[in-house]
DNA sequence: TGACGACTTGACAACGTTGTCGTCGTGCGT
DNA sequence: ACGCACGACGACAACGTTGTCAAGTCGTCA
């Protein structure tokens, strides 16, 4: 049979030159209401599509933006994605996207094949690497945006990790929390240290003694929550609230705590998860929103389509302490007089 | 400055024709270890990467599979483009995804600008038109695959939709229930439609007259699930177990029964959700496995590359029934006698 | 009437890569 | 010594589209 049909078989059925018909496709003025219902006319019969390929050689850019998260199958970034999506469709842009699985070598593929390979519009991506180099020729054509972990020199959309993480430990010493457990310390994750950091802050401005043995590390993602659980809560001084560092930590701490019964424990999650406000009792979260990051993160990266050698910045997303009931727990056997607010939370 | 370098720039700096870099980059044989070290040396030197767009235009397909999805924020589609993803990157193809909202208007530009426009190497989608006689021309050239829900002639991976629903449904009338909502009937999905035959199989097989008083029906996904279960509750004859048709009304359901102290009535959910087997109790479900049906529908694609003109087959997923609690419990007050099961469940 | 501008159209090159084919040299068999 | 096969490489066209530029038609104004 005949192969597809391309710009030139419309031509010939419209009896116009090949030019014509990239100027109706492309709705450029200057074509003849006539001729330019001809040509659509045959474009129609023939079911012609024109091939992004060849366009995107000549134009030199695909009209894609390219993503490049953690996994797809993360909840957070799937939002994330689709957020850009949304926005990107609007902007009459595809959307590219990818996972590294947190590889920076693949990380380094991906970003390599998306810029100079693809010639996408601009990326999104959450950077895995400490660095990126590889990227700097490309710096000044080609719109970069970091999300979720922010890289010096490039722009970056983040939320303020250590004040937030801050806020809800210092709720938790308000209400006479004296060990608070952290889960977990990851290296991989420039965040968790800015959480951590923010987590000592508090204690330092509160007069808390760091324990190290109140942190459970979490090694290449192998951490066995049920009994790093069970240690922490089996300390001579045993921890007394959590502090979940990231969201899945605090699924697999709830998931831990709900089947043996203590559900009761006090905690804070960093990220918000779903069924997080369904369970008993709620889980109160720092809301990390994946939909106003996605938005902030492809608003930057349209602006800077526009003056593409603008300075990097840096925005904050703000997020919000949801009280949900979990983390406005006081300890169960408390050393310190409790003040007036007890149980319940406000909301 | 100077634009990328491109094939030219690397054959002139390693003193060789354009077409020798072209078969170093191909990996070709016939060429001589030391030219290719030079070669390789220049590519290194000058950062080049091959243009995807020339690439693709020149052989025709663009080395990418396209996925179109309803949305990327269900997690649902999340896992099953991250399980499509994985299995891609070992075959060496990218992943093109784009969301349909279930607008048909939209799939189609979608599915076409993927096969016709990218001219991908396959397609995988989730079917919302009724028919897609756009694709016609390309059937023997580009696989294509639907998931979940399936089309006439064309490859399906879907599950059993009617034999699992009327299993869930089955359970809940063996231990008693004679009253079942169905939440909710969506027109929209024709899986729906099957899972609401298998409900009905069940019904039918039992003598139990079925009411259109216990069907929740939504349009346009705005049911307020809120009212629907107050309603169902509150008929003369209530309602003493629900079948949740989907993973979101589900989670509707869970939600709404949960903040009004429900939590005990009956129900089945088809489709898992995270944290369905946290909350107290678990909620039972039909389990319809993302990766499982992922996997399943890119094995298939990658069939057809092979054979392309192989007969459409439809492939059936199998499920399982997680018994969790929520489904294992026989009506408050019942009319008839209780078998031996009672409270608990299995597993 | 002639010239000039506005509008419409087409021929052709170019984008960066790969496929086709031909050339060149070298080693081997007879 | 001659021919032949084979390995290594290059010149050139082609993929489908858009940008550049020139050419054609028509109406209008001096």
């Amino acid at each position: 049979m005949s192969r597809r049909p391309g710009i030139k078989d419309v031509a010939a059925s419209a009896g116009v030159s090949i030019k014509t018909v990239s100027r109706v496709v492309n709705e450029e003025m200057a074509v003849h209401p006539e001729t330019r219902a001809r040509v659509l006319h045959a474009i129609q019969a023939l079911g012609y599509v024109p091939n992004t390929a060849a366009r995107s050689l000549k134009s030199g850019t695909n009209g894609a933006i390219g993503i490049v998260i953690d996994s797809l199958a993360d909840t957070f970034f799937a939002a994330l994605v689709s957020a850009i999506e949304r926005r990107a469709l609007a902007e009459g842009l595809s959307v590219l996207v990818a996972s590294t699985n947190l590889d920076p070598e693949r990380e380094r593929e991906l970003l390599l094949s998306f810029v100079a390979g693809h010639q996408v519009a601009g990326v999104i991506f959450a950077p895995v690497a400490a660095e990126h180099p590889y990227l700097a020729p490309f710096r000044s054509s080609t719109p970069l945006v970091a999300v979720d972990r922010s890289r010096a020199g490039i722009d970056s959309v983040v939320v303020d990790d250590r004040g937030s993480a801050a806020l809800a430990v210092q709720q938790l010493v308000d209400l006479g929390h004296r060990r608070i457990a952290f889960f977990d310390q990851d290296e991989r994750f420039s965040t968790i240290h800015r959480r951590m950091s923010g987590y000592l802050d508090v204690l330092n401005a509160a007069d808390i003694d760091f324990d190290s043995e109140l942190v459970a590390v979490n090694i290449d993602g192998s951490l066995d929550y049920r009994s790093e659980i069970d240690r922490v809560l089996g300390l001579d001084d045993p921890a007394t609230a959590f502090f979940a560092s990231n969201a899945r930590a605090a699924i697999e701490l709830t998931t831990v705590l709900h089947r043996t019964g203590r559900q009761h424990t006090p905690m804070i999650s960093f990220g918000d998860f779903s069924f997080a406000d369904v369970i008993q009792p709620g889980v109160s979260c720092i809301d990390q929103d994946p939909f106003l990051i996605g938005n902030a993160a492809i608003e930057r990266l349209l602006a800077l389509r526009e003056s593409p050698s603008a300075e990097p910045q840096e925005w904050i997303v703000p997020t919000a302490l949801l009280q949900r009931g979990s983390g406005e727990v006081a300890p169960f056997r408390s050393a310190v007089p409790l003040p007036a607010l007890a149980e319940g939370g406000s909301r």
